[in-house]
DNA sequence: CCGACATATCAATAAATATTGATGGATAAC
DNA sequence: GTTATCCATCAATATTTATTGATATGTCGG
């Protein structure tokens, strides 16, 4: 529970962002293609390309191609993911500590 | 449910981040004060000030002062806003929705 | 095969963030 | 008071990240 710390800053960092928030608010309504989100979110392709690479490579999203589209999904697994981590931060009510160094 | 897409984006980017995960980590057993965390971190201070003005600021972390030192501890308040933001992007069950411009 | 379309990727630039060392304010010990 | 300690803040710089426009890749319809 400690050297995955890569993998935390990685989860955080792809949700830091207000567009690839928006994207998956979009998401969570079900499957879209990317030129679905360029019409909800007023966001040029290529910006939103980059966004979607970002939160794919986070494994926050996955995506299918059909055709020309591609269709991009939110990874349930990686909302648990993020629960845990979340719960991670919980106090750990064990180790009453006392200050050590002053 | 749309418009605390910057408190969220504030949430996320404070931990998107090793030294400040660490800093959570160690306060997880307690309060701490700087010099501790400057010790067992191997972080500058001016650095570790930085990033706990960040955790603070975000409302992630509190602190106190007694005498010249300062301590600080997890916010447990902003732990339940997480939850509740990681939540948030689970699927929406409800709407089963098809593609409408492709 | 060709042209149109959906999307990814790249290169250049702009903008935001982090790191470092220096300075300053507050408090405590003397 | 004077000095030392703890810490915040600032200025300069380095590093990272985002945006934009251009180009490339793959797919479909003719």
């Amino acid at each position: 529970m400690v050297k995955n710390s890569a993998r935390a800053v990685e989860l955080f960092h792809a949700l830091a962002d207000s567009t690839r928030l928006e994207i998956l608010d979009e998401l969570k309504g079900g499957e879209c293609c990317v030129c679905e989100l360029t019409d909800t979110l007023q966001a040029g392709q290529s910006r939103l390309s980059f966004h979607l690479k970002v939160l794919k490579d986070a494994g926050l999203i996955l995506d299918r191609r059909d055709g020309r589209w591609m269709y991009y999904r939110v990874n349930a697994e990686a909302l648990d993911e993020l629960d845990e981590l979340v719960d991670s931060f919980k106090q750990a009510r064990k180790a009453r500590r006392t200050a050590s160094c002053c």
